[in-house]
DNA sequence: GCCACGTCTGTGATCGTTGTCATTGGTCCC
DNA sequence: GGGACCAATGACAACGATCACAGACGTGGC
């Protein structure tokens, strides 16, 4: 392995010359400059990233607690995070997180010991739990809160507009037509759900029309099972909706499987679209109309309000999130409204 | 943050002697050895892990290459192998794999050199790739591989026995009467999709049967879409099975929803039954019968292959994988075989 | 010609831990 | 009683990088 010495030497000056020079240090002459640089070139010279982090606190890597993994939700995240550290030169360590139980502390304070980590990504829920956030205060490490519920004040949030995505969600039915639609409300727990049921509201009031009557909002959790029994409650009531709009793509998935078990057909009889684009989305039949998370910009984010924050202390936090850019994806579940409620054959 | 020196003059000693119980040296004398102890526990103190990688080379911390993770496959090995890092006092680094696109070896150059990265988890596809496998031996990485097509020379394997497994899953079926059983095989580049189909035959054949006729082996790619569409298949012949075992659960829940897009009743008409015990199994209606592959075996397993490779120099590998014990779980989509075959009803 | 100053570079200590070797003090045996 | 031997411990350097400070050199002003 070659050092740092190693380099000095063929380059004929000092090790902290070498240094200076990787930390585009100030003063250093051109002639130099270029001599370390091609000295470190021939060597093919890369610095310990160990010896660096114990000199100077911290590794460069950014660490992730990790949940519960069953959603898809953080899998697409950590993957987004993955390519943004690919991006961006720096490592991604990962942590099991299971919620409050004792001891939590101590293994989020070896963690971060251990890992030389300085930089934390906070995913739902941990990005609103009090004592994390106070932890990580503690042990001066700089998070990137990801779509949090509420905003904090040490913290900079980022996350998408659900209202602004559940609202284009509703345009694009009323634009096929559809005047009588569903929603499959998520779990009550997340602020995401709320968002996306106001969203879906704001869009009939930007019409001018009238607040959909309550029996077509059905609450479910965000699991394909609840999905499966929303979609129930909504093909069975009088006048069934000719579109649903499920708040996450499991759900979206089981009320298409409910509606087709029904021998209805999508988006012939019914439309369906999901949010997320979870990778079930473009894998079922029919493919989901759905809304694309931004993970990936998300991510990029995230990188980029630590590098901002390194750059000038502590200016990179804001108290307002930054909203990453999602996006429609109209696949095959949503049509033209059929005229009149969908045939109802009941099972 | 307390070092080693403070513990040492707290304790009225070296730091080497210190450093001595912590590494639960030779010849320190249990007087000396607890006044130490007491030490360290009044000062709350924690080695740094950092400076004992810079010194003995190595972080202790496990790496692994994630690719693609669409398929829930990874997803759970990963979530898998955080639970026995845990579990023995690891750390987990992550890199994102992203197959031989140029310069991938200087990445895992850098991701092993920067991670103090000496024990590694090969997935699929890494597992079999050649390339790799020849870069870790020369950075002198120990490595498991995990269910690799072929086993390595150099490499210990874990992984599970597909072949028993898919035969428990016809037994089952067998037990509840059914005979004329289809089979949706997996992905052909997967060594996994050629033991349950050859699983499949042995079950046939460890009773007597004759070997079930070719139009019931239908071709899949372990997607949904391609569970669709052998789901058709397989529904569509003359005479159609009363089971379907598809070699993975996305297909099983294709083949559940198309299935039941038919009119068609679970278990009641079609038994269905998957592989994976994937989220999706416990979540969609009704609930899949299936194989529970055996991941926080596994990782466990990996972790003592690692511990067994320090303890006694390279005689942690055998050239036999070890197979972790998988479980058959039965849930609601089998039931008895109903007499004849299930009802034709096209769409 | 001398001193002050700015630019560039080197020396030595340092981060926290562990390996090498030397030292201490005691026991045993002849 | 003296040397051989062992167990227990400490002093010191090292791992590979960075930081504070000091030194070298050239330049300009008086």
């Amino acid at each position: 392995m070659t050092t740092i010495t190693d380099v000095a030497e063929r380059a004929g000056v000092s090790p902290k010359t070498v240094s200076r020079v990787l930390n585009d240090h100030d003063s250093v002459s051109a002639k130099t400059r270029d001599r370390v640089r091609a000295a470190m070139q021939d060597l093919g010279y890369q610095p310990s990233a160990v010896a660096r982090s114990l000199r100077s606190q911290g590794s460069g890597s950014v660490g992730v607690l990790m949940g519960d993994p069953s959603g898809g939700y953080h899998t697409r995240v950590h993957h987004a995070l993955l390519l943004a550290c690919v991006e961006t030169g720096r490592h991604l360590s990962v942590d099991l997180s299971e919620g409050p139980v004792p001891g939590w502390q101590d293994r989020v304070r070896a963690f971060v010991r251990d890992g030389g980590i300085r930089e934390m990504i906070l995913l739902p829920p941990e990005c609103d739990f009090g004592p994390m956030k106070e932890l990580m205060r503690e042990l001066d490490v700089r998070c990137v809160l990801i779509a949090p519920t509420t905003p904090d004040p040490y913290f900079p949030a980022i996350g998408m507009d659900d209202r602004a995505a559940a609202r284009e969600v509703v345009e694009h039915l009323f634009s096929l037509g559809h005047t009588r639609i569903g929603h499959i409300a998520g779990h009550p727990d997340h602020a995401a759900s709320t968002h996306r049921r106001n969203g879906f509201f704001e869009a009939y009031a930007a019409r001018g029309l009238p607040r959909p009557s309550p029996e077509l909002i059905v609450q479910g959790e965000f699991t394909f099972k609840t999905g499966i029994d929303a979609a129930k409650a909504l093909l069975d009531i009088d006048e069934p909706p000719t579109a649903i709009f499920a708040s996450n793509d499991d759900m979206a998935a089981a009320t298409c499987m409910e509606v087709q078990r029904r021998g209805l057909r999508i988006p012939d009889d019914v439309s369906v679209v999901g949010f997320d684009d979870a990778p079930i989305a473009g894998v079922i039949w029919p493919a989901l109309t759905t809304i694309r998370q931004p993970f990936e910009q998300m991510a990029l984010r995230a990188m980029q309000a630590f590098a901002a924050w390194n750059a000038n202390e502590g200016a990179g936090k804001t108290n307002t999130p930054f909203l990453a850019q999602h996006s429609l994806v109209v696949r095959e579940s949503t049509g033209p409204a059929r005229s009149g409620s969908p045939p109802r054959r009941k099972t």
